[in-house]
DNA sequence: ATTATCTATAGATCTATAGATAATGC
DNA sequence: ATTATCTATAGATCTATAGATAATGC
């Protein structure tokens, strides 16, 4: 599983094959099938929880018992965070959902009816430090897009940030830590009233 | 080339065959290699201008006289706007470079020392507002990612915003609406001093 | 004479399964 | 007895080319 993902992640679902991952494992190509079926089975397992933690690590609250503000900020940090550690997951995603409409739905079927009541629960957060003043009227699955879209096509557009790190390592992490900051200083930036 | 273009931006390169392409046109397999030698130089012909008009959307200038924050403006709204008509190129175009570096390598082998030029251009721009107090220091190549990522975000992440518009075309129509306005106040915003 | 189209086919893949054989756990 | 592994192979693709035949333009 752990070479499939690395494959899959690094060469997309149709550019992989069987029989790759079982040279990569040292093993027969046979023996993918016979744990795991067939290759769409073990991309949906392999995937599956990533994938739930990729929809809901922007979603998720924090427990502790900060200010809004605070809180907000530690959430688009962790949301990056995350996918730092998972870069190349969005492009695979995303692929997948534009140009391989069954896969998607299948993979799909399982999230997408949980993010709403989320959405709602933020929107109530909104709105009282709208009444306070604190910020402006805000809508919160508009605000979780526009973080969402700042996060993500950090990683999506990466190669383009590599051209300016000329291939140097650190170059590129200092990129990436100015790209994160810059995000949560811009959403920040959007509720000033 | 128009049937391969719109298989390719539907499918993918990998998932899209010469013989469906020829299918789609009523024609042999053989003739799209008659005419285009390989799939890849096919692929190359049919996105080679569309990818520079892609990478020089948000870089071109305005030729117009306008104070420099309405002119940042309509540029923002130029790019999402050339960014609808092409609403699937981008995750093509980043598809490729993420799995297909060879490919990649070829196609983007013109493009990429231009960029530099403008993005210095723009930097000038920006120092000139800043020494007159109208906007933050704000360096050229953040912003423009910035910028970047929102609006292509908005098409990578269409099928989310889908789920939004609950299958209705006039509600997605509204909700991209919304984006191109909100993105262009989240850019704006993020400049003031 | 040149260009366009077709048939046939080579040569690579790839997924998935059937069926034999080896290894392991009780 | 169950689980793991291998060999062999069916059956579907797919790209690309060779070579024959038809259509077109001068």
């Amino acid at each position: 599983m752990e070479a499939a993902e690395a494959l899959f992640l690094d060469k997309g679902y149709a550019r992989t094959s069987t029989i790759e991952i079982a040279r990569v494992v040292g093993c027969n190509q046979t023996l993918v099938h016979y744990y795991f079926r067939s290759k769409e089975n073990l991309f949906k397992q392999v995937f599956e929880n990533k994938i739930k933690s990729f929809c809901f690590s922007l979603l998720e609250i924090s427990e502790e018992d900060l200010p809004f503000k605070e809180k907000l900020e530690k959430r688009i940090g962790n949301h990056f965070d995350m996918l730092k550690v998972n870069s190349k997951l969005p492009i695979l995603l995303f692929n997948e959902v534009h140009t391989n409409q069954d896969l998607a739905r299948k993979i799909f079927a399982d999230v997408g009816h949980l993010p709403l009541s989320i959405i709602a629960h933020l929107q109530l957060e909104l709105d009282v430090e709208y009444e306070n003043g604190c910020i402006c009227k805000t809508d919160a699955a508009a605000l979780l897009f526009s973080i969402f879209s700042l996060n993500v096509m950090t990683f999506i557009g990466s190669p383009l940030l590599r051209l300016f790190a000329e291939n140097s390592k650190e170059k590129m992490d200092a990129i990436l830590e100015q790209r994160r900051a810059e995000n949560i200083r811009l959403i920040m930036n959007s509720l000033n009233p």
